[in-house]
DNA sequence: TCTGGGGTCCTCGGGCGG
DNA sequence: TCTGCCGCCCGAGGACCC
């Protein structure tokens, strides 16, 4: 989501020169400040910020009356209202975010089967097949926006240039409800002036690493040597601001992007430092890793845990699984066991846990699992059994008591401490 | 002022095997 | 058999993005 507040916008006039271009970066503006204004029309014209009114809250997004008064995403709630004080707190609405997010992205495959979403409010469209179709690219941008806004109600900022890293830079300076064209041979005089922290990837920690040596602009790190940028930033990091500010960037549209983790995380209302609440909500969490396992047919082969201390300092700690698991209880042990073996000399802020190296489930199933309670039940039928039978014994008819459809049975029974649905029954 | 939750990618250091 | 080198994997931490 942009950042800005809509101010030293740029625009495209009409006709604008679009050779060499076919990247669009689509952009929705202030995305979940927008819904609730379109859908609560009390809302419309005034500073609203979304975000729990919890204490410890940020702000998720911000109508652009709030942006004008200093708020932005990530802004702690209480600051953001010290900043805007007649601000309205909107408590987020995510499914009604998803199902706009989904329409939205419905309309950018009717022109292009190349859509590539980065988030839930913007993706890059390759539209340089679609010309013959829709017209150039600038035409097919100015239709785009049309249809958005007329079958959403929202508006969106979009970015049209030759590469994915221009177009995005181009959408962000046109927002709010924008258009700007970068024809590929103004890309190096669009590039030149901007500030290094518009770069891909350069925040606040790399900016200043920049500027402390003189390099503020794009201009002045096409002066540099691609030595300086490499002992500065790294070498994958020198390399990247090296090709980026020269407007050299390969990368297709991906359109088959798949996870590479899932987690959950959660910061408590007020530090913790009692063992028993840790490790139920280390529990918790875990379940809702492993449902989300189970739900996209994956399996993980490490866990992850993350605790933050009073004093915000943070450590992660994690663990490769002798076996790939998607069950809750497994990840929850191995949280356990990460968990225990870290020192803790002060309160806990917030815990997370997360499934790292992702892999198809084995052979797999569909997730027959998809609420935890059923899983629960199922856990504790099978150690029923398991007590009364032996592993070895376990059916599914003995599970579940009714028939379901599946893979066959196991021809040993699972190891101790591993056995679940997703090991038992594939 | 007091810092969310979901992620990705990169770097660095240590262990290990050829 | 010992040592050094190299590549690879793993774990931890940090920066960044929305």
């Amino acid at each position: 989501m942009g950042r800005g507040d809509g101010s030293g916008r740029l625009v495209s006039p009409e006709g604008a020169d679009d050779a060499g271009t076919g990247i669009l970066h689509v952009d929705m503006d202030a995305f979940y400040a927008s819904v609730e204004q379109l859908d609560d029309p009390s809302l419309r014209g005034k500073a609203i910020i979304i975000g729990a009114p919890d204490g410890r809250s940020v702000v998720s997004s911000a109508s652009y009356e709030a942006r004008r008064f200093g708020v932005r995403s990530a802004m702690p709630v209480g600051q953001a209202l010290r900043l805007c004080p007649h601000a309205i707190v909107v408590q987020p609405h995510f499914d009604r975010y998803l199902a706009l997010s989904a329409a939205v992205m419905g309309i950018f495959r009717e022109i292009t089967p190349l859509v590539e979403p980065l988030s839930i409010d913007e993706a890059f469209l390759d539209v340089r097949g679609a010309r013959r179709l829709w017209g150039s690219p600038g035409e097919i941008a100015r239709m785009l926006r049309a249809r958005v806004v007329e079958e959403t109600g929202l508006t969106c900022s979009v970015g049209v240039a030759a590469t994915k890293h221009v177009a995005k830079m181009a959408s962000t300076i046109s927002k709010p409800d924008g258009l700007l064209i970068v024809a590929e041979r103004d890309t190096d005089a669009f590039l030149r002036p901007r500030p290094v922290r518009a770069l891909w990837g350069v925040g606040p920690k790399t900016a200043e690493a920049l500027e402390g040596r003189g390099i503020r602009t794009v201009a002045d790190v096409l002066d540099t040597p691609r030595t300086v940028l490499d002992r500065v930033l790294g070498g994958a990091m020198g390399e990247r601001l090296w090709q980026l500010s020269r407007g050299i960037d390969p990368r297709p549209i991906d359109t088959q992007r798949v996870e590479k983790s899932v987690g959950h995380e959660e910061t408590f209302l007020e530090d913790i430092s009692d063992d028993a609440i840790l490790r139920a909500e280390l529990r918790r969490l875990a379940d809702r890793v492993g449902a989300r396992l189970r739900a996209g047919e994956w399996e993980s082969a490490t866990i992850a845990i993350k605790v933050r201390f009073a004093d915000f300092t943070t450590i992660t700690r994690s663990q490769t699984l002798t076996e790939p698991t998607a069950v809750g209880q497994r990840i929850g042990d191995a949280a356990h066991e990460l968990f225990g073996a870290i020192e803790r000399r002060l309160p806990v802020r917030l815990i997370g846990v997360r499934a790292e190296r992702l892999r198809p489930a084995g052979g797999a199933a569909p997730a027959l699992w998809d609420d935890d309670e059923e899983w629960r039940r199922v856990e504790d039928a099978l150690d029923g059994a398991a007590a009364k039978f032996g592993r070895g014994a376990i059916t599914r008819a003995t599970l579940l008591g009714r028939g379901r459809a599946g893979g066959a049975l196991p021809s040993k029974p699972p190891a101790p401490g591993t056995a679940g649905p997703t090991q038992a029954l594939n």
